[in-house]
DNA sequence: TGTATGCATCTTGCATACAATAAAGTTGCG
DNA sequence: CGCAACTTTATTGTATGCAAGATGCATACA
């Protein structure tokens, strides 16, 4: 693992797509970006290349790369398809795990957990995600693994969203969270798949009710006596 | 769509892949295909890092890109997933399927008829290929769709094994196919999602048989009278 | 005032030349 | 004769310069 500037570039991409840092449908501009990085533009559309591969950015003739934009069907689908996923994943990857990978992902709810306490947002996102991302790795589903890493960026990017005010309730969830996972190296430590399903399923939920609950949010109040008063007005 | 000659090489190459023209594991060398497509080895390389985000190859440091391997783990993947993405995506595509992309899913039966018809078993392959991918195209979900793809790859890559022969077995087999291609073009007008569903798990059955009789083939005949008169001489 | 056309500028795409890294072969020494 | 270190060679990675395409603006005409 040495710090060549591509993959530094690479991975700093990454970064602050996950990170929302670069919005959704950023034109991203060759030139600019290679004097940031201290690449030329040849290694840097090579880059381009890998993470329209990945999912990041979108490539299109003679207008170079773009940031994977999620309108309103990217979230439909998303929610019609996360569940279906994760829950396999979760499956497999209690069949197949290694103890080097369980190893690793303790390490990672580790920075989590400490994220989590430092009530660093951003932080606790990008670890969330690799959590997640790690859980994919021990499947062995390389055809499964394409989708779940997919999803996890979008997962991801809508996260940053809601992980940043940290109000009370926010704060309780999160918590809830952490608990889950590690509940779930638990469960991936014992190999007891069902239980893996289901914590995934309810971590899913989770997830998604916060997300549901920040687009959808309690309306403001109303006033009814008021409205009731003109009405009778008129 | 002008026949720019890098794209040109990106399209021969997917079909020299999956008609394992170029087999699986093999190492592709840059300047020798570059003098072939005659384009620099800037653009091919662009092509191979999209080669590589979608399957096809992989890519690794200072070492150049590889045909996608497909070794028993793969192989034990592929068989545990597509039943679940194919019958995912088969749901989503009787939902969602645009009447023009109906209309390039007949156009593409049309032709894998013809190949049939013609008894050419690596056009039948590709054409197969198309066909389910155009499937993919009319469910509109991203992430399965990458799941699908890479299922697609190396499915179709297992096929050019056994679309070859062409015995009277299998040219039944293959006819059979073709029915069930129209059937789910049926259900996919219909708008009929839980037919295409079993269309597609009896097309999934069809073809896996085929594949584990070629995998695992009748053994040859014993002559076991002359086993056992072997065992009664020790 | 609204629209169309031509020009200028900026951005992307490609090829060639050069640098770095890995593989293979050779030579020297034990 | 065998092993190891060094040199050579092949192949990959990077930079720069140029060409082609796209975008935006200004000007002219309806």
């Amino acid at each position: 693992m040495k710090p060549t500037p591509k993959l530094q570039c690479l991975h700093d991409l990454r970064r602050r797509i996950l990170a929302t840092e670069i919005a959704p449908g950023t034109d991203l501009d060759e030139t600019a970006l290679s004097e940031a990085y201290g690449v030329s533009r040849t290694p840097l559309r090579e880059v381009f290349q890998r993470l329209a591969g990945e999912g990041f950015v979108e490539l299109s003739e003679n207008r170079g790369a773009k940031v994977a934009s999620m309108d309103l069907g990217t979230l439909r689908t998303f929610f019609q398809t996360a569940p279906l996923i994760y829950s396999s994943v979760a499956r497999l990857a209690a069949e197949n795990r290694t103890t080097a990978q369980l190893d690793s992902l303790k390490d990672v709810q580790i920075s989590f957990a400490a994220a989590v306490g430092a009530n660093d947002g951003g932080e606790m996102a990008l670890r969330n995600h690799r959590f997640h991302e790690l859980i994919g790795e021990m499947a062995g589903n390389a055809y499964l693994t394409a989708s779940l890493n997919r999803l996890l960026i979008d997962h991801t990017r809508l996260g940053q969203v809601f992980y940043r005010p940290a109000s009370v309730a926010e704060s309780l969830a999160v918590r809830r969270a952490s608990e889950q996972h590690d509940a779930m190296i638990a469960a991936l430590e014992a190999g007891e798949s069902g239980v893996m399903v289901e914590l995934t399923l309810d971590h899913w939920t989770l997830s998604r009710d916060r997300m549901e609950r920040f687009v959808r949010p309690d309306p403001l109040p109303i006033d009814v006596i008021q409205l009731s008063e003109k009405r009778n007005a008129v």
